[in-house]
Order: C-alpha cells, then structure tokens, then sequence
DNA sequence: CATAGCATCCGGCAAGCGCT
DNA sequence: AGCGCTTGCCGGATGCTATG
C-alpha cells in the first residue's frame, strides 16, 4: 500500500468509474447486481480501493448504518481526471460530475433509484439473447429529440434480425419530488409528442413509471388517465412499476 | 528471461442490525 | 436466539511490474 508504487488502475476499476460517470453515484449492492456475475465482496474490495487511493469518495456516517443505507460512492476529481482518457465525456458533463461530493441527499437518492430501476429493467426485459440497453442523462446529454427536462433513463432491446429497437423513457417517482412535479413530468412526454418534436419514425417510446410504493402508484395511474382524457391523443403509452 | 516484491483478488469470519 | 443481510477486517493466493 505505498503510494510512490501504486499501480495503474486496472480496467474493473475503470469500470466503476464509468458506472458513477453515468449515474453520478451507487452502492456496493447495486453495482454487484448490475455488473451481474462479480460477487459483491469483489465490487466492495474494489470501492474500498478506490476510496484509498480518492478516485471516488464515500458518503457514510454512522447514521446510515442505524437506518441501514448502504454507502454512496461518487467520482472525485482524480477519477474524473482518469476518466479524461477516454474521450468520450463532454465537458459541461466532467463540469458537472465534479460537483457530486456536495450533492444533497434528495439528489443522492434519486441518482440511486435510476440505478435501481436500470438493474430492474434488466431483470424484465432483458433475456440472455437481448440484453436490455440501458441509457443515463450522462450518455444523452444535450439529446435534442428527447423531451426536455430529459427522461431519468432511456432504454431499449435490440431484435438482432431486424434491428428493430423496443424502447422506453424511464421516470423514478421515488418520493424525492412534489406531486406537482411528477404530474409535470407525465404531461412532458404527452406535450412533446403532441408539439410533433418527436421527429422519427419510430415509434414513442412506452414511458415508464416506476413508483415508490402502491400508494403512490394509485395516485399517478389516476394522473395518466386524467391527463391522457384531456390530451388531444393516446398515442404515448404510460406503464406504472413498483420497484423489486 | 527470471525473479523478488507488493498491489490486488477474493473468501472466511465477525460484528451490527432488523425481523420473526 | 436464529436467520439473513450488509460492511469491516484479515490473510493466503495470484499475477503484474520493475530490475538485473
């Protein structure tokens, strides 16, 4: 463990740097599931060196082990520099990566819950033939076909014949908003496609609404009818989930 | 090319916590 | 108390890298 003969990060650690390049922060237990076959002992060992060596850095205290949260892991302005050479960040992107470690709690949890819900859809509409495509706000950044404010997620499966993409906008009611802000998010999608600014061919993707809990599902499938009575059309399709 | 030294991998074990 | 789950700590195995 002496500096002055560390090595060069290895490409599993490079991983983890662009999976919080992409959803801005995680957990050991999250990244376990979504790297899929690394046991999460493996995913923890790899944090904790990460964590020494302040690539990335950690939001615990001892708070969260009395409510049991797991540990937030985000990106450190060393792992946003390692993260330069791959060529494939934006700058206002690496601008903004870099201002994770004062994130407030609110931002903490909803970064976790697209990271959740990314691990979920995988589990639903994925197979071992398809895999589900799972896109961030980091990977389609500045995207000017999407609706504005962007979707929290956007993702796909593939048919390997027919090159034909499935497609959904993913939304993550996770009760770190205020229900008008969740209805405004509902009307997004109906406006955007309505205002003819989704300009392909392709269908619009289903959007789907993962809610906290049951109660809250309720309460937006009540919106989805509502709004979608007094849109012009029912041509965007709204699914509500419950999170796994 | 060989090898020494050490960073990293990874499993075992323990401790803390909630649930029953 | 027993079970399951998570993180922390330890140490042997593995494999990379610097050096001659």
């Amino acid at each position: 463990m002496h500096s002055s003969n560390r090595k060069q990060l290895n490409h599993h650690q490079l991983d983890i740097l662009r999976l919080l390049a992409r959803f801005r922060f995680g957990t050991t237990a999250l990244f376990t599931q979504s790297t899929g076959t690394t046991s999460r002992r493996y995913i923890h060992e790899r944090l904790r060196i990460l964590t020494e060596q302040e690539y990335i850095g950690k939001r615990y205290d001892s708070s969260y082990k009395l409510l049991g949260k797991p540990a937030a892991y985000h990106l450190l302005p060393k792992g946003i520099d390692a993260l330069k050479t791959d060529n494939v960040y934006d700058t206002k992107l690496l601008k903004l990566l870099a201002k994770d470690s004062n994130a407030s709690d609110r931002f903490i949890r909803h970064c976790l819950s697209v990271l959740a819900a990314s691990v979920q859809l995988s589990g639903l509409y994925g197979t071992e033939h398809t895999q589900l495509q799972f896109r961030t706000r980091s990977d389609y950044a500045g995207n000017e076909l999407f609706p504005q404010a962007l979707p929290d997620g956007y993702a796909f499966t593939e048919n390997a014949k027919t090159k034909e993409r499935t497609h959904y906008f993913v939304e993550c009611f996770d009760g770190t908003m205020p229900d008008s802000v969740m209805r405004k998010t509902i009307t997004k999608h109906v406006d955007w496609y309505d205002n003819d600014n989704w300009t392909t061919e392709a269908l619009y993707p289903t959007v789907l609404l993962l809610c906290r809990d049951e109660r809250l599902k309720a309460k937006v499938d009540k919106w989805v009818t509502k709004i979608l009575d007094d849109a012009w059309s029912d041509d965007v399709q709204f699914k509500t989930l419950l999170p796994k």
